[in-house]
RNA sequence: GGGCGCGUAGCUCAAUGGCAGAGCAGCGGCCUUUUAAGCCGUUGGUUGAGAGUUCGAAUCUCUCCGCGCUCACCA
């Protein structure tokens, strides 16, 4: 049972107080006849005629102030904020009930007509009110001030990142600019709907709950189906479910949903996240590319009016074409050193050792994890503006398919921005015999772990022995995305319920 | 998981070994166009939890809990 605060506890007496009086406090309905926003347009446009504009509106209480026979207050509704006026002339004793009984944080609904105060402020003159919810719980928050001009002014806000993750409705409801990240992330998700649809892509759902877990490098969440008495694991990707799509002479094929990766948290990880792919038959991972620029400058177009857009001291342009870097080329150019020179695993470990002493990775890594080593070492925090980089090294790219005449490299790009992954593609690998392999191949490399071993998918390798066009395919981090296009440095401030430890 | 840092009133923060404070919110007054309204008065604390050092601990030490940053992990 909770236990209550002092402030609780006057509150809860004013509930009491209110039931005493035969309020009622929890009233099933309101009868809004028009939100913020409404109200104050139609009045700016009533205005110059004289006409009356009468209202019913209803919000939350953000702030009031008492002056003996008049009040003013603010509710804050979806649309905005509206001032409020009371006065004892109209009212009578309920400006006094309102003063004593309303708190900060409560929801009312008020009826009456709009006017202009002496300050120019648009308000509605109060002829009639009532108590639609109490708020009991004080609002972490004490002051939040609209100005006539419509700047707000803010004195204290709910700042404790703990504070705003774990009572996300506390956040929401006292940082409006959190709630505008919000919406902006639901008008990135139906801006790339609107993308894919528009070029001829499926919307399909996939299983999240899976037999077996694979197309990334990661470990899973493990969980237990009761009935069936087995072992299922929460997705990791969902590529090679849509991929069995093709197979089945579906062409062009999206999901977007959400991943869960058993791994560590961090500024740009959570163990749950939202993912899009897309598979696309007779493309290839140039196509792909193209695809790609067009999709993101798209939805920054759509969601911040340009393709430019801030992200703290930088300004990133998400206009096509991007810059595009081979993989090798980008790390001789940060680490001095050419990877083709080094065919080898140990020539490679040698190479690094050798020239950055002191940034040495595992001496028992792959060549590609070596490479991978290189670009996260020196690469990556030096691309900012939109860079796709390409042809990457076969070993760590198990599902790609391998470049003409050079069976170590594949055909696959990422895109970073901001010095981060945003995206990862390959032209995907068709070739049931090559998959096969590399799959065994996979086995060997990483059974001596075997928290990243990685179980064999045999319908996989049926579905693809069936017959699966060439095609190109694509994931990114819908989260990074709209940490992009929202200037948040952290995806925690781009989820809604971040995860966090449970709380004792 | 490792390293570093933080945790004080509802919120934002002071107090660095010597009486736990401020602003806002709250509560009681005055106040009929305010905009952080103003003025007068006032309540509010297991200083994250526990142990230790000390005459004395918010402050120093240790353990635990939570969060942040960072590193590692992330075919």
């Amino acid at each position: 049972m909770a236990e209550y605060s002092a402030l609780e506890k006057i509150r809860l007496q004013k509930v009491e107080e209110l039931r005493a009086e035969g309020v009622e406090v929890y009233p099933p309905r309101a009868n809004r006849t028009h939100t913020s926003l409404q109200a104050i347009a139609e009045f700016e446009a009533a205005e110059s005629e004289g006409r009356e504009v009468k209202v019913t509106m209803a919000g939350r209480i953000r702030a009031a102030r008492a002056m003996g026979k008049i009040s003013f207050a603010h509710i804050e509704d979806g649309d905005g904020k509206v001032q409020l006026f009371f006065r004892v002339n109209d009212l009578g004793e309920r400006v006094e009930f309102f003063n004593r009984m309303i708190d900060l944080g409560d929801f009312i609904q008020a009826s009456g007509f709009m006017f202009r105060t002496k300050t120019g402020e648009v308000t509605l003159h109060v002829q009639d009110f009532k108590l639609l919810a109490k708020s009991i719980t004080p609002l972490p928050a004490d002051k939040d001030v609209s100005q006539a001009d419509g700047t707000v002014i803010r004195y204290a806000a709910l700042e404790d990142p703990e504070l705003r993750a774990r009572q996300r409705y506390a956040d929401l409801a006292v940082n409006p600019e959190v709630r505008e990240v919000f919406r902006k992330r639901a008008r990135i998700v139906k801006s790339l709907r609107d993308f894919l649809d528009d070029h001829g892509f499926l919307e399909v759902e996939t299983p999240i709950l899976q037999p077996l877990y694979g197309g990334a490098a990661a470990r899973p969440f493990t969980t237990h189906h009761n009935e069936l008495n087995q072992d299922m694991y929460l997705r990791i990707s969902f590529e090679l479910y849509l991929k069995r799509l093709l197979v089945g002479n579906l062409e062009r094929v999206y999901e977007i949903g959400r991943d869960f990766r058993n791994e560590g948290v961090s500024y740009k990880h959570n163990p749950e996240f939202t993912q899009l792919e897309f598979y696309w038959a007779y493309a290839d991972y140039l196509q792909v590319m193209e695809l790609t620029e067009q999709m993101v400058s798209h939805v920054a177009q759509q969601v911040a009016g340009s393709t430019r857009v801030r992200y703290g001291d930088q300004e990133l342009d998400f206009k096509p074409p991007w810059k595009r870097l081979e993989l090798r080329q980008g790390i001789l150019e940060t680490s001095g050193i050419d990877i083709v020179l080094h065919k080898t695993s140990e020539s490679l470990f040698e190479a690094l050792r050798s020239r950055h002493p002191d940034r040495t990775p595992d001496a028992d890594s792959t060549r590609g994890k070596l490479i991978d080593f290189l670009l996260s070492e020196f690469l990556e925090a030096t691309l900012i503006q939109p860079t796709f980089l390409f042809n990457y090294p076969r070993d760590i790219s198990p599902l790609a398919k391998s470049m003409p005449g050079d069976s170590q490299t594949v055909e696959r790009f990422e895109a970073y921005v901001a010095g981060f992954e945003l995206c990862n593609a390959f032209t995907e690998l068709n070739d049931p015999f090559d998959q096969e392999q590399r799959f065994l191949e996979m086995g060997r490399d990483y059974a001596a772990d075997s928290a990243e071993k990685h179980p064999l998918d045999e319908d996989y390798l049926r579905a693809m022995r069936y017959g699966m066009p060439p095609n190109g395919g694509f994931g990114m981090g819908v989260d990074r995305l709209t940490m992009l296009l929202t200037n948040k440095h952290s995806i925690r401030d781009v989820l809604l319920f971040p995860a966090l430890r449970k709380e004792e």
